[in-house]
Parts: structure tokens; C-alpha cells; sequence
DNA sequence: ACCCTCGGGAACTGCG
DNA sequence: ACGCAGTTCCCGAGGG
């Protein structure tokens, strides 16, 4: 009904420009696709981290030096990756009400500081499953470490970060997809229709939510605090 | 008509 | 054994 409502909502700040989809102010010059390779070693480093790998992969050396810095721009400040997971994950998806539910474009939310209760959530899940503790990454987690992945801009990008709204190219979502699938190690190939499965499922469980617009997500506010909370502790 | 995106049911899998 | 968090498959709806 309201789609084009909706959808007009956040041109402003795409700006796409020229052909179909190149956003003027934000895409790298990278619109082609993306070196999946490449990408996959430079987050490999990283997931090193995270988990040990079930796939000790080949003897990738030193090679990601070309990956640059951070491009500063105004819109997505990129906080140094790395949110790799220190501690074990753990939502108590109990305190949502299903009361609060859309609140669509609301750029300024006042927030009822949902970080002390991601901060709770860490503390009581350290005591329970401590020293062992390693929660294997979530979907949610994965996209948001995309997103401030400043190699990953032509795959996935802010649309708004202030409230959390990311979108997904259309060329590269599946190249996007599949490296989620061989973080988690599936038999199968990711694709962005599986990904995006799972995806409707945080609707329902509140984590992310569908705008009404073209491969276009958002986080929970919950959620966001606490994955910004997060990598900024580290 | 065709392609792409979206949405959800349902069975199934891997893990803790 | 059980629940969670997807994963895989499938089908139908809707838009361009």
C-alpha cells in the first residue's frame, strides 16, 4: 500500500545516481564485483580470531596489505572490524514486546539504553558457560561485521546507520551470501534466498526487520546498540 | 511472459 | 534428548 511512501523515505540519504544503482556519495569505485578471494582471506584473519576454523584453509600469508584504511566517511563510521567474538553471544529475545513493533523511519529514537541490558546479557552468559564460552557467530553479527567492513562496501552498505537500515547489492548479494556460508561451513552453497530465510526469521524474533524497499533490512534498535556496544568495548 | 524479490511453511541439520 | 539457529527446498504472490 504505502510502499512508495516508505521507499521515498530514504532516498535522501541513497542518493542513487546515474544508472540503476550507483550510489553517488557512497559505493567505492569497486561497482563490479567482488574478489570474493581476497575478501575471504582478509576476514579469514579476522575469524581466526573468532573461531579456529574447521578448515585450517591453505597457508594464506601476509597478503591482505592492499586492504587500505578505513575511508572515513561521514555516514558509516567504520569502527576497526573486529568484533570477533571475545566473549560468547547470547540474546534473551524474551524482552521484546511485540507492542513496539514498527516504528518505521524514526531517525532519533530515544532509547532506553538497551546496552546495559546487552551488558547484563553478557555478564549472565560468562558465568554460565565462562572459560569454554565460544557462541558461534550469529547472522546477524556476521552482517553487521560486513558492514563495517570497508572492503565489503559493494556488497552490502548503510543506508542510514543512525537507525541501523543497511541494504544489499543486487549483483554482489550472492557473492555476500556465500561467504556466510563458508564461514558457517555448510554443505552447500549460501545463496541470498537462503540468507534471506533467515533473515525473515529475525522478523519474527525481532533481531532485524524488512523495510519496504529493495534488499533492504534494519536492525532492532536492541539489537544495534548492542553490536555497536560491542565492538566499541573491544 | 519473465525475472527478481519477498514471505512463509515445513522438514532437516549441526551444535551446545 | 532437546532446543536453538539456521539451512534447504518449495511454492505462491507481487512488482517492474
Amino acid at each position: 500500500m504505502l510502499t512508495e511512501l516508505e521507499t521515498r523515505a530514504f532516498v535522501p540519504e541513497v542518493k542513487l545516481g546515474g544508472c540503476r544503482g550507483s550510489w553517488s556519495g557512497v559505493a567505492p569505485s569497486s561497482c563490479a564485483e567482488v574478489d570474493l578471494e581476497v575478501i575471504e582471506e582478509y576476514l579469514q584473519e579476522h575469524s581466526l580470531e573468532v573461531q579456529p576454523a574447521h578448515t585450517p584453509s591453505t597457508s594464506m600469508a601476509a597478503n591482505m596489505g592492499h586492504q587500505t584504511h578505513v575511508h572515513s566517511h561521514r555516514d558509516a563510521r567504520i569502527i576497526e572490524n573486529s568484533w570477533s567474538g571475545q566473549h560468547p553471544y547470547e540474546w534473551r529475545y524474551g524482552c521484546h514486546t511485540p507492542n513496539e513493533e514498527y516504528k518505521e523511519p524514526t531517525p532519533h529514537p530515544a532509547w532506553q539504553s538497551p546496552q546495559d541490558q546487552w551488558l547484563r546479557t553478557q555478564d549472565a552468559v560468562s558465568s554460565a558457560s565462562s572459560s569454554t564460552g565460544k557462541r558461534k557467530e550469529r547472522l546477524f553479527q556476521f552482517l553487521f561485521e560486513m558492514l563495517q567492513t570497508p572492503s565489503m562496501r559493494s556488497c552490502i552498505w548503510w543506508v542510514q546507520s543512525s537507525s541501523g537500515t543497511f541494504q544489499f547489492s543486487s549483483q554482489n548479494k550472492e557473492s555476500l551470501a556465500q561467504l556466510w556460508g563458508r564461514r558457517k561451513g555448510n554443505r552447500k552453497t549460501m545463496t541470498y534466498q537462503k540468507m534471506a530465510r533467515a533473515l525473515r526469521n529475525y522478523s519474527r524474533t525481532g533481531e532485524i526487520h524488512k523495510v519496504k524497499r529493495k534488499l533492504t533490512y534494519r536492525f532492532d534498535e536492541k539489537t544495534l546498540k548492542g553490536l555497536q556496544g560491542d565492538s566499541k568495548l573491544e
